[in-house]
DNA sequence: ACCCTTGCCGAAACCGGTTTCGGAGCCGAT
DNA sequence: ATCGGCTCCGAAACCGGTTTCGGCAAGGGT
């Protein structure tokens, strides 16, 4: 920055911190007076206050959150604990995630603590940790459980936080979170659109909060358009490439196959172009994929996959926004947005080639 | 809030932090003497210090990190800056890089702060801001430039760093690096093992010091497989899928295109698939190709990418370590690590399927 | 027996803020 | 003229630690 001035690289003078006592000095005040003008209290004459805002504003005072912290508890951090260990993370995201956050963050001179957790019971001694050290003020809890302790522990602290996602008990609970149930009622009507009639649907795991939702959006797509939901072809618990392809294959190897499958998570979708290829099909002509998330492995399958794009970046944004209006004291219940997640279109799905009995026929051989 | 204490689920005291005067109470002690005896201060009796620790041990005592900072200025925090718009940027390798740093760090009771900055010149100011703000006690920079801003910039504030990768001008640098230039040099021996004459480099941008240091391992690689470099092989500033596209059919259409490529960098690797597809040739068959980094991306494509697999996990670990050390004072040269790269091997590479004339002639057709 | 170290701890200042308390000054009302 | 109520600020305690300073007692040397 700053070798510009001066005679070769040092004259810079140590980056001097002006403290509040420096201030009050200067203003011929003291250092009471002035924290009480700058926190706003009502016992202070709008013209001292003025006089000191301003006044703080040249000297480029900047109060010390560390001895904020001290009195009042308060860091203007917030809190992220990623579980590390969990199969079908959110690896591709989380860049954005976190830039979302941190851009946000910093705007208001918040920061970001994080940290991560090899697992559910560490998950919740970490946030301890957290609160008890005063490290963040409060927290985001990503990837919402149906039941999520996280969010149990947090409230039974009294320490605020953002789920994104939602949750079965609202109770106390502020959130972000996308509406996925929207997004894979529409990837069905799109398929059945294209005239496929057996539409399979791989959900994600069950502890997770936003499974029950998308197979509520997948059956309420089916009965807009009018067809039967066929419960052997509901498959759940799938949320990797790996387990994503297990169940294409079981799919596609029953005595009636979909020609059409819905995918909760892409992780778990582009599994099924390992399993298409395995039986020799192919992905976007013998058997049609939609799916959700929009990671960018996506778009380098080959065909591209079909998806319904998140925007990570606006979601961090959201939620930074909406735990500091909560740490700042905003009930929860006025702390709940949502937004929607938009259709990519790739070349995974289009009109079934065969008939259901036909890609039975096709896949014995 | 207040939903807590009372009868139901409450028992559950207040966590209580235990303050340095409770413990001093309890001990017959001052504070002061308290303190000296946890910060080692060697005026204090054997004795005492050990019943001091056990009693701290007992009572759960941690010093508040907040008040112990406004005084020392250490607030136990790693500070890490990400630059969010750079195209090929750490995505894949973020989770992994960061559940490394974390634990590590959590593990000696540090945090991690961290932070995005989206052009260069923010990025010295958000390090200019954490530094004043006291959020983090030193930095872990990613992806060392040749000469690094950001480097001369904490040197000139003399706050502690170590850089993932080496640099330009050592001086006052602690780092932690892989061994890339080894890495290309065995990828260069393996195409001429495979029985390749014609090989490419694809380079990664020449701002990166790493950069430098793998066109060094790839020249070293040809002079000890004793073949000689053709220059107008050697392409430089690929670190996407899309300009490892366009380098690679640049490299292809040539008159006499060479059959091995390779990369500096997995993302611009994948890029070959594309042009490959484009040209309708197979990439393991009529092209070979070999890179560095081991992305996830690069197991999932067709065939599976050949490449030196980097532990960004260990990476992560062995960064924070580096850097807590040095914040504790220890001198930067001796704080300089390096590791090596793995193979993995995939199908994206092996014996040439036509001589270049012959490759030349089935392109143009 | 005296003095000088040395070992060990208490007392108090300090870090940079916040918050409570009380009182000085000014006003209008009685 | 006296009183009460407000407005506004200073003084000082406080938060939870660290660090400096000084002094008491025991030990060693002469």
């Amino acid at each position: 920055m700053d070798q510009t001035n001066g005679s070769i690289t040092t004259s810079r003078l140590p980056p001097q911190r002006v403290t509040i006592a420096q201030l009050a000095d200067k203003l011929g005040l003291t250092k009471g007076t002035v924290s009480r003008a700058l926190n706003g209290y009502p016992d202070i004459a709008d013209a001292t206050r003025l006089r000191v805002q301003r006044q703080a504003e040249r000297m480029g005072y900047r109060p010390l959150t560390q001895a904020q912290a001290i009195r009042t508890g308060r860091t203007r951090a917030l809190g992220l604990v990623l579980q590390s260990d969990i199969p079908g993370g959110q690896r591709p995201f989380l860049s954005d995630f976190l830039a979302g956050i941190s851009s946000t963050a910093s705007e208001q001179s918040w920061t970001l603590t994080f940290a991560t957790a090899s697992s559910g019971p560490e998950m919740l001694g970490t946030l301890e940790r957290l609160v008890h050290e005063r490290k963040a003020d409060g927290f985001i809890l990503p990837r919402t459980l149906r039941h999520d302790p996280r969010a149990d522990l947090l409230r039974q602290l009294d320490v605020p936080f953002v789920l994104y996602g939602r949750v079965a008990d609202p109770e106390g609970c502020a959130w972000f979170d996308i509406l996925g149930e929207d997004a894979i009622r529409q990837a069905v009507l799109r398929m059945a659109g294209h005239g496929h009639r057996r539409i399979a649907f791989v959900n994600g795991g069950a502890v997770y909060n936003f499974s029950a939702l998308r197979e509520d959006g997948f059956r309420q797509g089916m009965a807009e358009a009018a067809l039967a939901v066929d419960e052997s072809l509901m498959l759940e618990g799938a949320m990797t490439r790996q387990s994503g392809a297990a169940a294409t294959s079981r799919l596609l190897t029953m005595p009636l196959p979909p020609t059409g499958i819905v995918f909760a998570t892409d992780a778990a979708a582009l599994g099924a172009y390992d399993a298409a290829e395995t039986l020799g099909l192919e992905v976007g002509q013998d058997v049609s994929v939609i799916s959700y998330d929009g990671i960018p492995e996506g778009a380098w399958a080959r065909p591209p996959l079909t998806t319904f794009n998140v925007d990570s970046r606006a979601a961090g944004q959201r939620l930074a926004g909406l735990l500091i209006r909560r740490i700042e004291g905003a009930a929860p219940e006025a702390l709940r947005e949502t937004a929607q997640a938009f259709l990519k279109i790739g070349g995974s799905d289009g009109p079934p080639r065969h008939a259901p009995e036909a890609l039975a026929a096709r896949i014995q051989s």
